[in-house]
DNA sequence: TGTACATCAGTGAACGCGCGTTCACTGATGTAC
DNA sequence: TGTACATCAGTGAACGCGCGTTCACTGATGTAC
């Protein structure tokens, strides 16, 4: 929201326009998908002409690098929000799962298979490392394991204190890495299987399977 | 393969044009996404005129239809291939794993976020209920839990005793239930996050993560 | 073995559609003196 | 306060493209007697 008190009128009636674009991809990749983002089908919504939209973004695919930059901002927003001393990985796995089911597409747009064709900007890491970071304090904050790891945890774990360069700026031991991918990829799993429908039909309630994972990566 | 020793030379021709239509939609799908297959670009491919196809299949829905179908039919028969009397989670880890490496996009159409605008077909819950089967079957063979189930575990294995439509057919203790859930999700987490491209630039192996993951759902 | 007919594969033209994007232009809004 | 100019927003026409799909038609292949 910090563009939108810009300086001059003209320049607060062009953030205000993008945002409608934006909001209004929004909703069309909700209903039909980010690859059938439309730049004509959002001016016709907004009640403009098709070409008035380059005035505001130079061509579709800066329109979905911003949509997907927006997705990252917003998710390490909310992870800084809840982080603070304290913060456990319970509680940013309530903050991921909350954040996903606001805008279910959101998650699918950033964290879902890739829109084919498209190319990620690169200043996207910038906001990734920052959600990274957040993570990676929490999983450090987290009790050691109960356990001694077994030959495969260290083996993993020796190649991560090796290949580390995603944390680079973090000085958490490898466990610690292990740790955060392991919620990452853990909770992105029921997470997604349940966006995308897969356990529709199938009777239980997602969200108790994602509160046990939740749990076993805390309480382990 | 049972479909292409067909009676009359005609069919067998016809099932031999199919596979090959097929053959080129797989290779599209692999460099453009799912939602940019095109029979008119398949047709050109093939050397054919586009109306042509309508010869093989209705429309572009029942090709997908078709490629999901076989995606399914694919894992399925992987896992049975695999499946006999001892054979353990890790295995149907490794199997799950190399079958979704041979062709990403194939694990992606099925698993991935869904094609938008379209609607799988019913027939496939046999099939889908087919590989449930095996992985049930695997998960009851374990080893019980060593330690005695959290509260959170306690309340999602309860609710999974009343919600299991999925597995009605398994007479196994809710405790299998979840932890073939639990097979399926963490095991997609990784994968699907590999196969997105989410893990380059980070300099780990996702191998290793996998296989930690693997001998994490079998030897807890 | 040969003819008459039915079946099927494939073509080319056509329909209507929507897409991204460029371009020359009109009007309105702001800026400088 | 008023005029002269520059900047910017938005339009409508147009380009080229590819899509799914229908349709009338030609030729080849199979079938029946």
């Amino acid at each position: 929201m910090s563009e939108s008190d810009a300086r001059t009128p003209r320049e607060r009636y062009r953030t205000q326009v993008r945002e409608e674009v934006k909001q209004h991809a929004w909703e069309q990749i909700a209903t039909a998908g980010a690859s059938a983002l439309s730049l004509n089908a959002i001016a016709k919504q907004i009640g403009m002409s098709g070409p008035a939209l380059y005035r505001y973004f130079a061509n579709r695919d800066e329109l979905i690098s911003e949509l997907i930059r927006d997705a990252y901002r917003s998710l390490a927003d909310a992870f800084r929000a809840r982080a603070e001393a304290g913060t456990d990985l319970g509680d940013l796995a309530d903050t991921l799962r909350a954040w996903a089911l606001a805008d279910p597409q959101r998650y699918l747009l950033v964290y879902g298979t890739p829109v084919p064709g498209y190319e990620a900007p690169e200043d996207t890491t910038r906001i990734t490392g920052e959600i990274m970071a957040v993570l990676l304090d929490a999983s450090a904050a987290e009790e050691p394991a109960a356990r001694p790891p077994s030959p495969v945890e260290a083996h993993l774990e020796a190649h991560l204190a090796e290949h580390r360069i995603w944390a680079a700026e973090h000085p958490g031991p490898p466990s610690t890495l292990h740790r955060a991918l392991t919620f990452w990829t853990r909770l992105h799993g029921t997470l997604s299987l349940e966006l995308s429908g897969h356990f529709t039909g199938m009777g239980f309630d997602p969200a108790l399977l994602y509160t046990a994972e939740a749990e076993a990566l805390t309480g382990r």
